[in-house]
DNA sequence: GGGCCCGCAGGG
DNA sequence: CCCTGCGGGCCC
């Protein structure tokens, strides 16, 4: 295994650079993904209360003999009587419950047991009748400081992601598995839960050092053109959001020392490790953010800008060679954007497929006399657009329409309901149904299925790994009956091959003999924990089980869900 | 209908 | 930690 010395060392970064701290390794490590992901504990059902004594410690080395606060015991590092070590739920760190002040007679029956250092002090606890306490985040806040008794309401203004996607890393480009093109969200938090689009405000997704996932058009520019398959985008930025405005007039000029948008480390092939790696670390650990160094090979652009195939150019842009070789860019149109355009969406938000950047250019703007940035993309997608008579049929076909968040008012009752007391309008919220629609929640016939919606096509490598998988043969046959729902076989799927313990999709999956699939990393935890049964039915698998990841499933998976691994 | 301004998520 | 953003809902 590579070692974060070795990296810094290949690359000359010890030396007149000086040599790297610990801390920098740390951030090494992490970029080179060296270092193994930090514990996690696993399911309640089973480890609650684990003994770490992790064999690959950083510290010990998992040396049986050594002892170790970072692994075994917190207090006297000593690593006898797993049983009688409680783990603590917020830093994670092990404690014999002797070995604490006052001891512990037995392990704490609670569902949460915080350590000493991590348990909240008492005088920061709330009594009855006392007002709420602010947390250090939330004193920094504005409403610490403001007399506003302003009702924000219960609605979607200030609210935060219910759930998350993890099918796919959020770094993925391309589609998001199981979102047809023509979803419609109402709120952005929700495009954002689906990871179309993730952030919560801002327009384009994307990283400085390598390129832009997603954008949202939304009208922001007047003198943006939309003609559906093809549409320009202005870079964002150069307005003047002093104060606490969200949305302003540009008042500047778009810079290219801006994040977002600017600032992505061009490196020539030859350094591309090296570059990489010391402009990380440089911009990671210069007090003032700012890239100060850099070398010829180094250069300095925008993010959305990288997704073109075209040699970068910061002076006058630059067109692809052949456009269709850019990265994908998943683009979402606002209802927003009808000012602007005629393709926008009536309502909410809506996935309208994979374009690629055509060429981008800088120019100033018709509307405000600023210097912007444009680009031009182009449409790329199989899926058919949502506006053409094809993409309509497939609309319906797949029930696709406006989704409200669960237990939201939707439009309906919200039209109903405007107008009359806030009260009244409260009182309305409920769930959406799918009253009309046959297949998106209903059980089906197959047969009826098979005609309603378009069934998920499998490629011939899938269904020869599928065939391969002869342990999981049963499984795959009844995830195999749901390809007739369409996208919904992919959420199946999902459930099919979700890991008992960690709850999410399994990775490096071990098919037990009882047929159950759990990663390995949480069949280990479990094993660490003495516990060598299987966590799904609790058969015992024997303390010698050989743990071997089924290497057809993960690639079937990494198939389905791209790249989702590598959020593990 | 426009002004105001909140918390959240994300990248640096 | 910092700063930023093509949301959103209330209030005038």
């Amino acid at each position: 295994m590579q070692t974060a010395l070795n990296v810094s060392e290949k690359y000359g970064l010890v030396g007149s650079e000086g040599k790297l701290n610990d801390c920098q390794i740390r951030f090494v490590n992490e970029i080179f993904k060296i270092e193994k992901p930090g514990a996690h504990p696993l399911s309640l059902a089973d480890g609650k209360f684990l003994r770490k004594n992790d064999p690959e410690c950083d510290s010990c080395g998992g040396d049986p003999t050594k002892k170790c606060r970072s692994c075994s015991c917190h207090i006297c590092g000593g690593k006898q009587e797993p049983n009688m070590q409680v783990l603590c739920d917020e830093c994670n760190m092990a404690y014999h419950i002797y070995c604490l002040n006052p001891p512990l007679d037995k392990i704490p029956e609670e569902e949460y047991w915080y350590c000493p250092s991590c348990k909240t002090d008492s005088s920061e606890v709330v009594k009855a009748g006392e007002r709420l306490k602010m947390s250090k985040k939330k004193a920094k806040m504005p409403s610490a400081s403001t007399e506003s008794r302003r009702d924000w309401g219960r609605g979607m203004a200030c609210v935060g992601r219910t759930r998350e996607c993890t099918i796919v890393p959020s770094n993925h480009y391309g589609p998001i598995p199981g979102i047809p093109v023509g979803s419609t969200w109402r709120f952005r938090v929700q495009v954002s839960e689906a990871g179309v689009h993730r952030p919560h405000v801002g327009g384009i997704h994307g990283r400085s050092n390598d390129g832009a996932y997603s954008l949202v058009l939304a009208g922001g520019f007047a003198d943006e053109v939309d003609r559906g398959d093809e549409f320009t985008y202005t870079g964002s930025g150069g307005k003047n959001l002093a104060g606490n405005k969200r949305i302003g007039a540009p008042s500047a000029d778009q810079t290219l020392t801006n994040m977002n948008r600017y600032s992505l480390l061009l490196v020539c092939k030859d350094y591309l490790e090296f570059g990489l790696l010391y402009c990380l670390i440089h911009i990671r650990f210069s007090a003032k953010r700012k890239i100060t160094w850099y070398k010829d090979f180094v250069l300095l652009f925008r993010a959305l800008a990288l997704n073109c195939d075209a040699p970068l150019d910061d002076k006058i842009g630059a067109e692809s060679r052949n456009w269709r070789a850019g990265k994908p860019v998943r683009v979402i149109r606002s209802f927003k954007g009808r000012k602007i355009s005629k393709y926008a969406p009536e309502e909410g938000n809506r996935y309208d497929g994979i374009y690629k950047v055509v060429k981008y250019w800088p120019e100033i703007s018709s509307s405000h006399g600023f210097l912007v940035w444009r680009y031009l993309l182009r449409r790329d997608d199989v899926e058919p657009a949502p506006w053409t008579s094809e993409g309509i049929e497939r609309s319906r076909r797949l029930c696709l329409r406006l989704q409200y968040p669960v237990g939201y008012p939707s439009d309906k009752e919200g039209k109903k309901t405007k107008g009359q007391s806030k009260k009244a309008s409260g009182a309305s919220k409920r769930p959406s149904t799918d009253d009309d629609c046959p297949s998106a929640s209903k059980v089906l016939k197959a047969s009826d299925a098979a005609e309603a919606v378009e069934a998920f096509q499998l490629t011939p490598q899938q269904q020869h790994l599928i065939r391969e998988d002869h342990q999981n043969q049963k499984l795959w046959d009844e995830v195999l009956a749901s390809l007739v729902e369409g996208p919904n076989f992919l959420k199946k799927l999902e459930q099919s091959f979700m890991c008992v313990c960690c709850q999410e999709l399994v990775y490096q999956p071990v098919t037990t003999d009882c047929l159950h699939n759990v990663c390995k990393d949480c069949l280990q935890r479990s094993f660490k924990a003495q516990v060598f049964s299987c966590p799904a039915c609790r058969h015992d698998l024997g303390q010698n089980y050989i743990m071997t990841p089924n290497e057809i499933l993960q690639s079937l998976l990494d198939l389905f869900f791209p790249g989702y691994s590598k959020g593990r």
